[in-house]
RNA sequence: AGGCGAUUAGCUCAGUGGGAGAGCACUUCCCUGACACGGAAGGGGUCGGCGGUUCGAAUCCGCCAUCGCCUACCA
């Protein structure tokens, strides 16, 4: 361990090293069997395919704080890591690397393909883990858990078995929403809706037997040839003669018949006529189903046009087929006219294609209902609180209006679905064992479903399938439920609901109380981060550094702007300067706009700290172990004692803060506490003190509460900057035993602090005389070398003529004071002086040649206007009766008080003023 | 269409009932023995607009404007 510290913070280094330090120790490894409350975080598993990006660096930072907090704090913590297999995504990934080698996925077969998976995951499903622990983050990685491991895929299949067996889990023959480039089904949440220009097709359907024809409008034309029937309203007087009318489709041989339905039929909507293509639309299906008419499924499924169609549209894609059909339409007059629109599209999620409502045989869904209740009651009543609040109503929105979950894909990457078909009797086998037979008819002629499950399906169990359900663990009984989930909004429904069904239904409890809903980071324009915008921030660029020509060429636009905005790149600014401004910024229910520029500011934060060490080693150093409160030292100085009430001040916020997930509000304190507090003012007001031989008791007061004070602020600091507190809390030796570390010292606590109420105020007074000297100083352009040969202090005020006295070396050394004089309000003073009131303390500096008389009569007047403004604004606030009358009496009194002080100050100035002439 | 949120210093943001704050940027001065990733001092805001409640409003309520986000089956 070294003593000596570089005299640059160099955060590569210095995380370097506490990584190593920390592995070593297996600091962040938990006890199930230890006698501490257990306190729990899963971290929400990220994918295997996945880099870490600006929301996992939030997150991570997010949950760490609280972790490291609470494992300081007593607890047995433990945070759990693991990731998610991600199915589509991998799958592709895969798929990719194939199509590289010239070899695609059906050619190699469903086991070989599986097998390449797996070699893919164990050679780069590292890349996020390595990642996350090059954030700090301190967790538990003997417990790590992949959502396809083996104790897993147990747990997926027993829910799944239960939940079939408690009749919440069904198949049906629905549409279903279909990716035609993942070559899946996909869940309602996995489809995102997208506003694009489009436009309005207005295409006349000829009437059979007539010469009427009836017009319906589209945003999809080509549907047109799976239409099985034209709607109107009941009521609708313009087609009342049609009813029970048929049209002639356009461009097909067939005829379709004109229903009334009320409900797929909108009078006031364009002509009041709607075609029906129950195959390729969620409201059609309905209206299919309603009226029983037939379905005709026109898509193949990669998304081209069937058998069903004739034969000229048969094979081209539905976009190309949307142009022929608008051209033949026209071509033999069937186009009435074409509107711009705008339209809604659902993009699936993952592949970004456009999604298509097709039916492609029996899905599997869970009934969402039945679980979904005990869910709502769970956070109604309070079981789980949700974070930022304003997210309850979303989710019981939600919640209320769920819809059955589609859980089957049609991928080989994943949980693949526990049941078995029988060639015999055409009844399904669901088992936990394989089985041999159908347990309906006893048939060996069975074969398992092909499908697999969603991914969300089995992280909705992590909670407690990572503890080793559906096992009876010890780590279950100890660690569940959790205490916090923390994740960002955007998978409130995707995860943390469906969690919250799973574990109550598994369980019969909550999987965690409270739920941490974390903004989404934008670019510093409030910008989404995106590839092809060019907008984002690599969080392993901040923490690395990094340098245009060392950039990939390829990545250079998912880069740009930030290539525009630090053409020279950005130097390593740590993880500790990230998690810092990230926690800075993660105010409640708001976005985060992230700055670079911010991170170098909290970078600096950090070196300052570390010379504040640097400098306290100097001075202490041969000190070693714990470092109490020095509360009984005899030499106790007032500043010593304005500090710790100042370190008291700032623990209680911390707390508080921390308690309540305010984590910008925690953050902003320790820096203000330490950059402002300690480092401008209490470091400054010691450096004479330390340097005093003559003083040994007051020299060894100050040396204890620098060790205190900073060993407190390390401690507090420490869940935000680990990396560079374990540094420095090691630089100044202050640990118990040589191998304790700092991420297992015990947290400050505010409650056993003291405090000095009195002196604190003492030597706030004194700074404030300080600065106003210094600000005579600068305005009157004194140059900083040169002294001042006197000055005096005045006042009436018995207190405040004690802090003077009591700081009188402290301001001479701070202002360059050669001789301070106090003495009362009636004091002679020169008539030549400069004259400024604060507090109640009259500072009058004699000219000596330093000061130019003009200059000084224009400044006072400055500071009489202020005076005078003052007066007027308390004078009119108390002269309101009602003010004194209603307003709270401390109020009225603080401000009859600060009214008397301006009026002090007024008389001061214009005497000062007068003297001047 | 509905719901939620935002609007505070040039930029990015804190601040929820008692005289407007931070970081960065800006101006002046200073390489003083922890730190120039620094120190000292300073300039800059009718807190989106209009009404209301209150002794008192950036803060609570209503309306409006602008911008986001999330839900929704409008052909």
């Amino acid at each position: 361990m070294s003593t000596e510290l570089d005299a640059g913070y160099d955060p590569t280094r210095v995380e370097q090293r506490g990584s190593d330090r920390w592995e070593r120790a297996d600091a962040f490894r938990a006890n199930a069997s230890s006698d501490r409350p257990a306190w729990t975080i899963v971290l929400p598993p990220p994918n295997v395919t996945g880099a870490l990006h600006m929301g996992h660096a939030l997150g991570n930072t997010l949950q760490d704080i609280l972790i490291r907090h609470r494992r300081m704090s007593g607890y047995e913590a433990l945070w759990l890591p693991g990731t998610d297999h991600a199915g589509i995504a991998t799958q592709m990934v895969v798929e990719r690397s194939l199509r590289e080698e010239g070899l695609d996925r059906p050619t190699l077969g469903r086991d070989a393909f599986v097998d390449r998976v797996w070699e893919w995951k164990d050679q780069y499903g590292d890349r996020i883990v390595s990642q996350m622990k090059r954030m700090g983050s301190s967790l538990d990685w003997s417990r790590e858990r992949f959502t396809l491991d083996e104790g897993l895929s147990r747990a997926v299949r027993e829910i799944f078995v239960r939940l079939w067996e408690d009749g919440l889990i069904h198949r049906d023959d629905r549409l279903v929403n279909w990716d035609p480039v993942g070559q899946t089904v996909l869940s309602d949440l996995e489809v995102e809706q997208e506003e694009e220009d489009g436009h309005l097709w207005h295409i006349a359907y000829p009437v059979v037997d007539s010469d009427d024809r009836i017009v319906v409008a589209t945003t999809r034309p080509e549907t047109l040839l799976g239409d099985t029937a034209v709607a109107v309203h009941p009521d609708d007087p313009r087609y009342t003669h049609l009813h029970g009318k048929s049209v002639a489709l356009p461009l097909t041989d067939r005829t379709i018949p004109i229903i009334t339905d009320p409900e797929a039929a909108d009078m006031a909507f364009g002509s009041g006529a709607v075609k029906i293509t129950p195959a390729h639309d969620f409201n059609d299906f309905e209206t299919g189903r309603r009226n029983t008419l037939p379905s005709i499924t026109i898509l193949d499924l990669d998304g081209c046009l069937n058998d069903e169609v004739p034969e000229r549209y048969r094979g081209l894609d539905r976009e190309v087929a949307r142009d022929r059909v608008v051209e033949d339409l026209e071509a033999q007059g069937f186009l009435v006219r074409i509107e711009a629109h705008r339209l809604a599209r659902g993009r699936s999620q993952r592949t970004g294609a456009i999604v298509e409502p097709m039916s492609i045989g029996k899905q599997w869904f869970v009934r969402a209902q039945p679980l979904a209740e005990p869910a709502i009651a769970a956070v109604r009543d309070g079981r789980i609180r949700i974070v930022p609040e304003q997210w309850e109503s979303t989710y019981f929105h939600w919640m209320e209006n769920i819809r059955d979950w589609c859980i089957s894909r049609q991928l080989w990457w994943g949980h693949r679905i526990p049941a078995w078909n029988c060639e015999s009797c055409g009844e399904v086998t669901v088992a936990r064992q394989d089985p041999d037979r159908c347990a309906h008819c006893g048939s060996d002629a069975i074969h398992q479903e092909e499908d697999v499950l969603d991914t969300w399906f089995s992280s909705a169990l992590w909670p407690f399938s990572t503890l080793g359900w559906p096992e009876d663990t010890e780590d279950l009984r100890r660690f569940y439920p959790t205490e916090v989930l923390e994740t960002g909004f955007d998978i409130l429904f995707f995860w943390v609901a469906r969690m919250i069904m799973m574990g109550l239904y598994a369980m019969d409890d909550v999987p965690f109380r409270t739920v941490f809903l974390h903004a989404m980071v934008r670019d510093r324009h409030g910008q989404k981060m995106s590839k092809s915008v060019g907008n984002v921030i690599d969080p392993l660029h901040l923490i690395d550094g990094v340098h245009p020509d060392r950039l990939d060429p390829r990545e250079r636009d998912t880069y740009q702007q930030l290539l525009r905005d630090f053409p020279d790149g950005i130097e390593a600014q740590g993880a500790d300067a990230l998690r810092l401004t990230l926690a800075i910024y993660a105010a409640a229910g708001r976005d985060i706009k992230l700055d670079v520029r911010r991170v170098e500011g909290y970078r600096a934060f950090l070196n300052k700290l570390w010379n504040a060490v640097r400098f306290a080693n100097m001075h202490v150093g041969e000190m070693t172990g714990p470092a109490p409160a020095p509360s009984g030292e005899p030499g106790l100085s007032s500043n010593d004692k304005w500090i710790l009430t100042r370190l008291a001040d700032t623990c209680a916020v911390v707390e508080r803060a921390l308690g309540d997930f305010r984590f910008n509000e925690a953050a902003q304190a320790l820096y203000d506490f330490a950059w402002h507090e300690f480092c401008d003012w209490y470091v400054e007001l010691a450096k004479p003190v330390l340097h005093d031989e003559d003083s040994p008791e007051a020299r060894r007061a100050a040396q204890l509460t620098l060790r205190h004070v900073l060993d407190s602020l390390l401690k507090l600091l420490h869940p935000f900057t680990p990396f560079i507190t374990e540094e420095l809390w090691g630089a100044l030796h202050l640990a118990e035993r040589p191998d304790e570390l700092l991420c297992h010292a015990r947290f400050p606590e505010s409650s056993s602090m003291s405090r000095w109420p009195e002196e604190s105020a003492r030597v706030t007074l004194m700074t404030e005389v300080v600065t106003a000297i210094r600000r005579i100083r600068s305005e009157s352009q004194i140059p900083p070398g040169r002294s001042l040969p006197r000055v005096l202090l005045l006042t009436a005020n018995p207190e405040a003529a004690l802090a003077v006295r009591e700081g009188e070396r402290f301001i001479k050394r701070l202002t360059r004071a050669e001789l301070i004089e106090t003495g009362p309000p009636e004091t002679s003073r020169p008539d030549d002086a400069a004259t400024s009131v604060v507090s109640g303390v009259e500072i009058v500096i004699p000219f000596e040649g330093l000061v130019d008389p003009g200059a000084e009569r224009e400044r006072i007047r400055k500071e009489l206007d202020r005076a005078i403004e003052d007066i007027a604004f308390f004078e009119r606030k108390l002269g309101n009766p009602r003010f004194v009358e209603r307003a709270p009496a401390d109020v009225v009194a603080r401000d009859r008080a600060r009214l008397e002080a301006a009026r002090q100050t007024r008389s001061s100035l214009e005497a000062a003023l007068a003297r001047l002439g």
